[in-house]
DNA sequence: CAGTGGTCTAGACCACTGG
DNA sequence: CAGTGGTCTAGACCACTGC
């Protein structure tokens, strides 16, 4: 193996180690970190697109001229964040929400008895799909500007027939040009699946702000309970491979029959 | 280096690796995860306090007759379980409740302006301390038998002055014998670095149940809200090195400025 | 069987801490 | 300056997958 090729590179300064901009300090970045962002950006400019493997330990060794050690451990911090999947004897492969056993990676809500997989696949209704434009909270949330087109899905989910889960959704209106209701309908699966494979937008990271609330009048119709029933608000911004917000989402969770389960570590 | 020395080691199988007692499989279980094994039981057993460095990676090399490569897998992963902190150049460090700049470090709720050490410490009240037998929920959640006497607190924390959090606390009454009402009012800083310095009780892990609730009378009153105002309820029960269920606590939090922060990834 | 990821070693060198 | 953790390499071998 020849001299790391990379601390004098011509890339532009786009690592993926968030250097803090501190003029005085040069924040060293170790070669590892320097060969996982630049497995990062193939991963967002597609090279290789959800479910598909990446090349072998060996090949990227050879293809950034470092040791197989070093890819090792820029890929060990991918999985660790869940952007990439093991499978040893197979290869390495590019996270997806599509064939994901757990179907829904990001809802944390289980059923006090038995688990989600025993209620079957949750049965979804939109109830409403609108472009319209961006609210000062949802632009913020966004990245967007107060005006700017949004698309506001309104849904409810039921779980073991019972309805659950009712979800307002906002998103850029640029990257989502041609969602509709009936698309949202006719795809079966988790809905950051059909974001994919339909508009090559990956949800990598969330993050959730929860508070107890009652429902207002549309609201209790909705999820059929009394207006006097405690609800739980959780509201997501999910991000995609470069950071950026592409997802707000407003949650009321029925707490009668599930919970929401959460590991502290 | 010697050949690796555990694979026929005499060490009663009480490994940290969970090997999933099937009979069929003799579960391969990689030197470093035998290492870490180890290490946790010291820690177990007490060989190092919370707060104290560990031995030098080379010195663990040299005990446990591996190469440092392998202690350093070993110790990546208790770091990674936040049982271990490294500190370069310094040493690598039992983690604990007590001295770590965020002070608690199982509580997740935020203020919706500004951030906690703002808000200045917490203010406690201690409600109520007695003991009395376990009721069933309780003794299932803490593995004991219906009636096992346990420790039971109640308590108020405030937030910016304004009471925030109700707690009801319940501990095995063994391992806590003698902890009292005056004794935790005296106490400042966290419970759980209290439980740590006086009974050896090292809290690890935590899960959490979450629903939206009302309050009834008594739980309106101490945390000065309407008896018609949405509180989370937040069940928690928090497991010691071992895997052992110490603590059971079921939390009413107050979410008109403060949010449950969660990070999906 | 070849090809993948997973483990283990040994040694060199770097970055950080504190005396 | 010595001692700590952190990085990088190179090579050997193991465990798992699928042809």
């Amino acid at each position: 193996m020849q001299s790391p090729p990379f601390f004098a590179s011509s890339e532009p300064a786009s690592n993926a180690d968030s250097p803090a901009p501190n003029a005085g300090a040069p924040a060293f970045s170790p070669l590892y970190r320097q060969i996982k962002g630049l497995i990062l950006r193939s991963l967002q400019a597609g090279e290789w697109k959800p479910g598909d493997a990446i090349p072998s330990e060996i090949d990227l060794a050879a293809r950034f001229r470092v040791s197989q050690g070093t890819v090792r451990k820029a890929i060990d911090e991918l999985a660790a964040e869940n952007l990439l999947v093991r499978r040893q004897g197979k290869g390495t492969f590019v996270a997806t929400h599509s064939e994901q056993h757990v179907q829904y990676r990001f809802l944390k809500l289980v059923p006090d008895v038995g688990d989600i997989s025993q209620e079957g696949p949750a049965e979804r209704e939109i109830i409403d799909c609108k472009r319209l434009r961006a609210s000062a909270d949802v632009a913020r949330a966004l990245a967007l500007h107060t005006g700017d087109a949004v698309l506001q899905v309104r849904r409810v989910l039921s779980l073991a027939h019972e309805p659950t889960i009712l979800e307002d959704i906002w998103l850029p209106g640029a990257p989502f040009k041609g969602l509709t209701a009936a698309r949202l309908a006719a795809y079966h699966g988790p809905m950051y699946a059909l974001f994919e494979t339909e508009f090559g937008v990956r949800m990598v990271r969330a993050q959730e702000q929860i508070r107890a609330v009652l429902p207002d009048a549309d609201q209790a119709r909705l999820l059929q309970v009394t207006p006097d029933t405690a609800l739980l608000s959780v509201e997501r911004v999910a991000f995609t491979y470069d950071g950026k917000p592409m997802e707000m989402r407003r949650g009321l969770y029925r707490t009668d029959k599930h919970y929401y389960r959460n590991e502290l570590q």
